[in-house]
RNA sequence: GGGCGAAUAGCUCAGCUGGUUAGAGCACCUGCUUUACACGCAGGGGGUCGGGGGUUCGAAUCCCUCUUUGCCCA
């Protein structure tokens, strides 16, 4: 016995056994997928070599968070992926795709942070090394449980190339690309206002937040003029940050307040005196028209404080409670303190009424927390000289996305591109490498400076490091060639970028994708400019909802857990479900029952290859091809594998999918496998016999390979007792379709044949013929086509209608007592004498009369219309015609038969 | 508020640049242990393509508008 963790042998089988194996009888596929995808380790296939003759092919994975497990989004992202790369491997090119995962700094320090707590202790009393280590060790045990799942799915990545964005080399990489731009100018250092979260005391960019409509009041506040007795009344959301105004705006144009424009406030329980100003940007329609202007807290705030010169003011701790300048309020909370102002103001009478609003909360998308508009000090990389090129690589088609319409939504956003904020007050991640001396002198460096080594430009010492870390994003967005190497110049880089295909999701196209593309051109200048994209395609995938339309989530418990599914239909059946459901980036419903449809279909594969392995051991490698139905299926086949493989060419992975299905189920399991059994037979003619199984084998082969990038193991599987191959089919040669003949007669044949026989197979389940009784059948076919096709296919229509007689002539009589079918070019007659049903006979012919009449009307009615005629092109009049001529015919007969009932 | 989608059989969806009888899977109904598969086989019913308007000889397919719905951005 071999044992089954011999590489790519009939496992379990012994070789020397002439006996066919005995495969089980249902796919079973938990006996099959972990079992493979060790061969496949073992046998090191999932491995590039940088130094191949092959062009390269290569894909970078969507690093996934650290932190994260496998959802359904992830499953058919990297099940697309694993497509692409699978069938560009065996198409010859030398594949590579690399997976990795990326540090995640707020979302993995968080978790940490979490732990401690519920150990009793804090970052902050650890100090950062040792929290920074505890990080680390968080990772070696429950980090990258996303890699091990992608396994699981049969993802064929190049594990030995696996990258982590916080590695060593990665890091290098991070240091080198902030100290060029650094030189180059482009990153600076400055006090913004920033989205701040209150809860990680941390700044994040525009991009990690997210507008939740919530509940909310609008409370209408009253500012005396200085010196009168009246009151200008403005309107908030967050009364607690009047603290903090140190203006009240209008419009210019509003009458309301006209006069009031110059004069002074004084700004209730502060006792500040602030002015009123005239800005455009004040919509009168909101509120009162008049806003308080808290240029301290409030984007829109900040820009009209700028025009006007007016102070900025925090009020607000990092932590999120009120600072030293708001007085009485110091040290409260931000949300007591809003009470506390509220009725501050209500005792002094100042306060008007409460609108209850609803309106959009900017919420932190790690902490769910309010995100606070505060001024501080942060790095930002300047954006828009690298946004050029950018913007150029798609208007120069050098980069396309999948489908068209996302690179509007890409250039929009570069286009109307923001500096990005880099720093984090965070403790995991890349350190900014900038130290200081001791007049707060900053330079960059890829290398570490020593503490008291001598400033490089001021030559005083260094005191001290730059104490917070760099945006996550700005170590992925390095990602498609620090993995390569980069900065060094690698065989890998020289090999493998610019890559070819990156699969992500819509809402990554800002933060991701149109970030590595400005790093790819402004980074990897050693490479001619039309060589820098990091990238050529970018294919936007479909969301993925719950069966409801939702958008699935952990907070509402609606997800489908991919590792479950796995578990229960097969990583396949995953697979194959997913890309069916799945057309080109639009939303697709999901309920776990649809995984079925993969399930079923991988049965069915492994059902029909096994009943054909009975029948082919020792098969000829090559019978040349004259039976009617061979000729038929090889055509099928090229065709198929002609369509499959522009479908994967393009992308185009739902339609890829759906023609396997249409193919092997409908053309291979339906037909030409019912048809073949008759000549596998121990009694068939010896020559016809080796034909039928030589032709069974080449279409099994070509089948398994066509359907390898969908269904890996399955087909792994199967290939291996397919008999003449050897070796994995995952690096099998991509079925070549020239190797099989187009017989575009046959198949017309073919089709007119299936026409007859499904006719056939109708009448006799109206009539309640039993399954297995033969009948006559008689056909009076006019059409010589239809005459040839049924006499070539004769032995095929008897077993498949299940006739014990057929005659077929040019003018035959109905004989008495049968039932009839029209077809194109001629009547089916079934003699049903004394069985027949008269009522249902005469039920389905009206049934089939109205049906012609129908489109007879529809036909006249367009020929008769002379626009129609002279306007449209010839051929589809001639069609109209040909079309109806047909009809009339049918319907001709149909009366005829409807004349013989009496 | 801006942008982008979607609305086709009971359900989930195909249907490209307008023109042969609008398709598939699931569900449903009927009948079947037919030389692999009941995760199966055969047959069948079911839609006029969200509403309205327009372009055209001709529209599910193009345009406008309305309704419903989803997503992204602010």
């Amino acid at each position: 016995m071999l044992s089954s963790a011999l590489p790519f042998s009939r496992s379990g089988v012994n070789m020397s056994d002439a006996k066919p194996v005995e495969l089980a009888k249902a796919y079973e596929a938990a006996q099959v997928e972990d079992r493979v995808y060790q061969e496949w380790m073992d046998a090191d296939l999932f491995r590039a070599d940088a130094r191949s003759d092959k062009p390269p092919f290569t894909i970078m994975i969507p690093p996934p968070n650290v932190t994260g497990v496998l959802h359904m989004g992830h499953a058919l992202n990297n099940t697309l992926q694993d497509i692409v790369i699978r069938h560009r491997r065996m198409a010859g090119y030398e594949a590579l795709w690399v997976p990795g995962t990326d540090h995640a700094g707020i979302a993995t320090q968080a978790v940490v942070e979490k732990r401690l707590l519920e150990e009793g202790t804090q970052r902050k009393e650890m100090g950062r090394e040792a929290f920074v280590a505890e990080v680390w060790k968080w990772r070696e045990h429950h980090g990258d449980v996303i890699l091990k799942q992608l396994r699981k799915l049969g993802c064929s990545c190049d594990w030995s190339r696996t990258k982590f964005t916080l590695d060593e080399d990665m890091s290098h990489a991070v240091r080198t690309a902030f100290v060029r731009l650094w030189e180059k100018g482009l990153v600076y250092r400055g006090a913004r206002l920033v989205n701040w979260d209150c809860t990680l005391q941390t700044a994040v960019s525009d991009d990690e937040i997210e507008y939740v409509p919530r509940k909310g009041k609008l409370w209408y506040l009253r500012y005396p003029v200085k010196g009168e007795d009246r009151f200008v009344e403005v309107a908030t959301t967050r009364p607690e940050t009047m603290l903090g105004d140190t203006g009240v705006a209008v419009h210019p144009t509003d009458k309301r307040y006209g006069d009031l424009v110059g004069r002074t406030l004084v700004l209730p329980l502060m006792g500040r005196e602030i002015p009123v100003v005239a800005d455009e940007s004040v919509d009168p329609e909101y509120g009162t028209g008049a806003v308080k202007v808290t240029p301290g807290h409030d984007p829109a705030d900040y820009e009209r404080g700028a025009r006007h010169g007016l102070p900025i003011i925090n009020i607000l701790e990092p932590n999120g409670t009120l600072s030293a300048e708001t007085g009485d309020f110091a040290g409260q909370p931000r949300y007591e303190a809003r009470k506390n102002v509220v009725a501050a103001l209500d005792e002094l009478g100042l306060l008007g009424k409460i609108e209850e609003i609803e309106h959009n909360v900017a919420l932190s998308d790690r902490s769910k927390d309010a995100i606070e508009p505060l001024v501080s000090e942060q790095w930002f990389v300047k954006m828009e000289p690298l946004a050029v090129p950018a913007i150029a690589a798609v208007k120069t088609g050098r980069l396309q996305f999948a489908p068209p319409r996302w690179e509007k939504v890409y250039l929009d956003w570069l286009e109307n591109v923001r500096d990005w904020c880099i720093s984090r007050q965070l403790w995991w991640g890349h350190r900014i490498p900038v130290w200081y001396d001791e007049d707060n002198v900053p330079t960059a460096s890829v290398l570490d400076l020593e503490i008291g080594a001598p400033h490089p430009e001021t030559g005083k010492p260094i005191v001290r490091q730059d104490e917070d870390v760099l945006d996550t994003w700005a170590s992925s967005w390095l990602w498609p060639f620090s993995t390569l190497g980069w900065p060094e110049r690698t065989e890998d880089l020289a090999k493998f970028y610019p890559t070819q295909f990156l699969s992500t999701a819509r809402e990554i196209i800002y933060l991701w994708v149109a970030r590595m593309v400005m790093a790819g051109y402004e980074l990897l200048d050693h490479l001619p400019e039309e060589q820098r994209v990091p990238f050529s395609t970018c294919y936007i995938n479909a969301t993925v909802l719950d069966g409801i339309g939702r958008r699935m989530s952990k907070s509402a418990g609606n997800g489908i857990d991919p590792i479950e599914m796995i578990d229960k239909y097969g990583a396949d059946a995953v697979r194959y479900s997913l890309t069916m459901l799945t057309r080109e980036g639009q939303d697709t419903k999901l309920s776990e029952n649809r995984f079925e449809l993969g399930q079923r279909f991988c049965n069915k594969i492994w059902n029909a290859t096994r009943f054909a392995l009975g029948n082919l051991d020792g098969v000829p490698d090559e019978v040349p091809a004259t039976a009617f139905e061979d000729r038929w299926i090889l055509s099928r086949a090229r065709a198929t594998i002609v369509s499959v493989t522009d479908s994967l060419d393009n992308y185009h992975f739902h339609d890829g999918a759906q023609e396997l299905y249409r193919f092997f189920w409908n053309d291979v399991c339906d037909w030409y496998l019912e048809v073949v059994k008759r000549r596998l037979a121990d009694n068939a003619d010896p020559a016809d016999r080796e034909a039928a199984r030589a032709t069974l084998a080449r279409v099994l082969s070509a089948s398994v390979r066509i359907m390898h990038p969908y269904l890996p193991f399955l087909t792994e599987e199967l290939w291996r007792f397919l008999p003449g191959t050897s070796g994995p089919v995952m690096v099998a040669d991509w079925p070549d379709a020239e190797a099989f003949a187009r017989d575009e007669a046959v198949e017309r044949d073919f089709e007119q044949m299936q026409d007859a026989v499904s006719a056939v197979r109708n009448v006799r389940s109206a009539m309640n013929v039993p399954p297995g009784k033969k009948i006559r059948l008689f056909v009076k076919a006019e059409d010589p086509d239809l005459a040839r096709s049924l006499d070539s296919a004769r032995e095929l229509v008897m077993a498949l209608a299940r006739l014990d007689e057929l005659t077929v002539g040019p003018d035959l009589e109905r004989p008495a007592g049968s039932a009839s079918a029209v077809i194109r070019g001629g009547t089916l007659y079934v003699p049903l004498e004394g069985v027949i049903d008269l009522d249902v006979e005469r039920a389905r012919l009206h049934k089939e009369r109205d049906r012609l009449t129908n489109m007879i009307g529809g036909a006249e009615k367009k020929l008769a219309n002379e626009n129609f005629v002279s306007r449209a092109k010839p051929e589809v009049v001639a069609n109209e015609r040909e079309k109806l001529d047909s009809l009339r015919g049918d319907l001709e007969k149909v009366g005829a038969a409807l004349a013989d009932l009496g």
